[in-house]
DNA sequence: GGCACTAGTAAACGTGGGTTGACTTGGTTG
DNA sequence: CAACCAAGTCAACCCACGTTTACTAGTGCC
């Protein structure tokens, strides 16, 4: 096997929480934390509830305690990242929401920050966390898509809805290769080599909606 | 377990050949094909060598006997599909290039033909299989920048490299969000209706190039 | 026909990893 | 302090899966 351990320590600030332990909530969050990194970055199957549990430094038997099952952990993930998607995002335009795209792919803060979208292209096989997944695409597609002027009413702007999912999977597959692969020169790329591009792809995309 | 052997029959006409028996190199085709298959749609961990093997119609221990072992096997398929890129493609201007592209991922003639593309995206975590991946897609890139004009020795022309994988990172995205989950509108886009903004976004990528 | 060689099979082994159930620890309440 | 309960640990269980080893069955050659 040559799949170890490995993966950056995490070593969150929760973990200190955790150690001083004895509150189920922090270490149900500190749980979901670590295990959306590791499915994330790794894939379902390839993630093993022994190692999210290290991660955090508790025991394994709590995986199954909290969340029933690893499957259920799984879930969890998926719905914090759907919970996620809702916060603020005010209708705003297509520049703002644009620029907000790049930044997030190219040079957000927090560096697994990116690596949270692809927790959507992870499987696990089960049919209801699969449903949460495509239902966090769909809404997605939908808030992106009313930034650029799509309207649920307006037969016209139906076609942006396609674009905007066209949007996300550049994003998605940008972010895959990046992380996924080593490959050049992506994944050395800076932030400002990739915002030209990005930004001409995702204007091509959602700006001057109505072409047809 | 909710991932059963699943997965259309495969049933191609070389399951026919295999099952006639005694002959090694049909046998080991056979296996690199069903392994591709199962590799790119549900990824290197999630994929059984049991299952494999069943998809031919063999025994498992043979993957062993002729790769050597699963990885052996998934590198197989790596080098396949590097193989694959090769072929054919003089150097072909961009928009024949960007009209390959687009029947590659919208109307290709083999339904599991744009899967193959996933492939790529997939890591067993061995080195030695990783680098053939980052090898071929590399080659990829090299050769889609050229027809879009790059030139290794052409200063100016280096930032089509970047752009090149750009779009292939995009196709890549789009197959995945197509066939990986079951989203809507791109799962059920017809390949007239991905033309359109996908010819926009490769041109955007490719086309026009000296930007700067 | 006998012999050797290779394709393929059958069954067992070892182990990684998800899950379970009994136990321990520590804070809270009366 | 005793009693209780929730948080957390430990050890064992069990099964899926990759791999190995011993065996069977076709095929061609003398």
């Amino acid at each position: 096997m040559t799949n170890e351990p490995a993966l950056p320590p995490a070593a969150s600030l929760d973990e200190e929480l955790v150690r001083s332990g004895r509150d189920a909530d922090i270490t149900r969050r500190a749980l979901v934390r670590a295990a959306r990194r590791r499915f994330a970055t790794e894939g379902y199957r390839a993630t093993t509830v022994r190692h999210i549990a290290a991660d955090v430094g508790v025991n394994v038997a709590l995986i199954s305690r909290y969340f029933g099952s690893k499957e259920g952990l799984f879930e969890a993930c998926m719905n914090r990242t759907f919970d996620e998607l809702d916060p603020r995002t005010r209708p705003a335009g297509v520049d703002e929401v644009i620029a907000r795209l790049i930044s997030h792919v190219a040079e957000a803060p927090n560096p697994d920050d990116p690596l949270q979208l692809l927790l959507l292209l992870r499987s696990s096989g089960d049919e209801s966390a699969d449903a949460i997944r495509r239902k966090t695409l769909e809404a997605y597609t939908e808030k992106l898509a009313e930034a650029a002027g799509w309207s649920a009413d307006d037969p016209a702007s139906q076609p942006l809805l396609l674009r905007a999912q066209m949007a996300i999977a550049t994003m998605l597959g940008l972010v895959m290769l990046r992380t996924s692969t080593e490959v050049q020169p992506l994944t050395t790329a800076s932030a400002a080599e990739l915002a030209e591009p990005l930004e001409q792809v995702l204007r091509a995309l959602l700006d001057g909606v109505a072409k047809q």
